[in-house]
DNA sequence: GCATATTTGTCCGTATGTATA
DNA sequence: CTATACATACGGACAAATATG
């Protein structure tokens, strides 16, 4: 038994310097943002002990944070076997497509009885999407984009709704890093947006979710042909680390 | 090496290998029960020191489980505070039959593509739910009530609709259960849940999806009007432990 | 198939911080 | 303001499961 405390200490320079809220939530904010930024690619297996040491945690508050990532079904848990970063199935971007249809479409429909401030939510999550267009900065295109669904659901007023969606979205973040270039991938759909957001403000519930609905089957068409080629790839190059039973 | 810590260990160990699942899980099921069963009423605080004696697991896995469930919406945590079982203000209840409502009916749009099996899924639900009321068993006829319109939405065939569902459904409990006599409350669905049934089996989606519609508004209108009522008495008797800064 | 090393699952004891009487 | 109770977080320990050679 060695004592590693000299390595601990000198990777404890990853954590934030902010203290504000609890250390699991620190922890489960770095996490997550790895996984969805894509350092942490899909099927990768996050060790307890690496992570402590990386994290300067100990291993009980490490759990809680995998616990809920778990949760936000960015992570999966095999018992005895530890925690990977989730390996979405093709099936399950369809699956996913279907309920953001049922929850966007829904909400466009209420959105007569939205409040301006909820209109106010789309327009500037467009706007965000744009100057990060114009600036070439593609992963915050994505993260905008899906502000924007996001603020679309925000028209129904309902915060269930809203944390449905939020889930959805950020379980197809998983989907969106495996898709190379960015840019092509993304720069389409800020063009989508800003046509659905005319609509809406215009008054043309109609005419917005007509178009929200040809998005949806575009977007979703597009994913699903260009993931189950690069799915496949992945598939074999982790093979080794899937061995089961 | 032997310790004085070798019986206590043994003894955990045992009791470990006597269940199936994981501590945390069965922790998580005992505590879901005490909940939904009304043991706990909304707005309890389930303090770790005593539920770790009581249960006889450690205060990590108490905590996990504390997780899982604030995940289900059936606690809420507050920081330094601990964990509290859930009290759900009347707004919540509208909300839930909103996000309940666009689930329920959607899938019952796509039910004309659902396998035999998943409508007879439903079909038991039903039976279950009459044999119980048969029985004057009126908890069970609450959760098989459930399972119907589970079952429901499991004609969409979309794992997240399920899972959206069962967390919607297992909220409800804590309103259900301030509500009584039982009896009166659950019985008058089970008719309605026969009628859904027959249109469905008959192949009238729409009549269906009407009939739903029908039940939605009811149900909501009955609930929020009786829950108002007596969320007040509930809250002026728990407002000692509610004061907040 | 077996023996070994690694990793997870669970529990304990304790120190520190936070909220409330 | 002090005291008390409790939650947060840490580190250590060992059993059980899994992976490795």
């Amino acid at each position: 038994m060695t004592s590693s405390r000299e390595w601990s200490d000198r990777l404890a320079a990853d954590r934030v310097a902010l203290d504000r809220g609890s250390t699991t939530e620190r922890v489960t904010d770095v996490l997550r943002t790895r996984i969805t930024e894509g350092m942490f690619a899909p099927g990768t297996r996050l060790s307890e002990d690496g992570l402590t040491v990386a994290l300067g945690v100990s291993r009980n508050t490490l759990r809680e944070a995998f616990r809920l990532l778990s949760h936000e079904r960015l992570l999966v848990h095999e018992l005895n076997r530890g925690v990977f970063v989730r390996m979405l199935p093709a099936d399950d971007v369809a699956d996913l497509y279907r309920l953001r249809r049922i929850l966007e479409l829904a909400a466009v429909d209420a959105a007569a009885d939205a409040p301006p401030e909820a209109l106010d939510q789309v327009r500037q999550a467009l706007s965000e999407a744009e100057s990060a267009a114009a600036e070439d900065r593609w992963m915050d295109v994505g993260t905008a984009n899906m502000h924007f669904h996001r603020a679309l659901v925000g028209l129904a007023g309902s915060p269930r709704m809203d944390e449905a969606i939020r889930q959805l979205l950020a379980e197809l973040r998983l989907v969106f890093h495996v898709m190379e270039p960015p840019r092509e991938f993304h720069e389409p759909y800020v063009r989508e947006n800003r046509r659905i957001y005319h609509l809406l403000a215009a008054g043309d519930i109609a005419g917005a979710r007509a178009a929200l609905a040809d998005y949806l089957d575009l977007a979703e068409k597009q994913l699903v042909e260009a993931y189950s080629e690069r799915a496949a790839a992945v598939d074999t190059a982790t093979r080794r680390g899937a061995r089961r039973r």
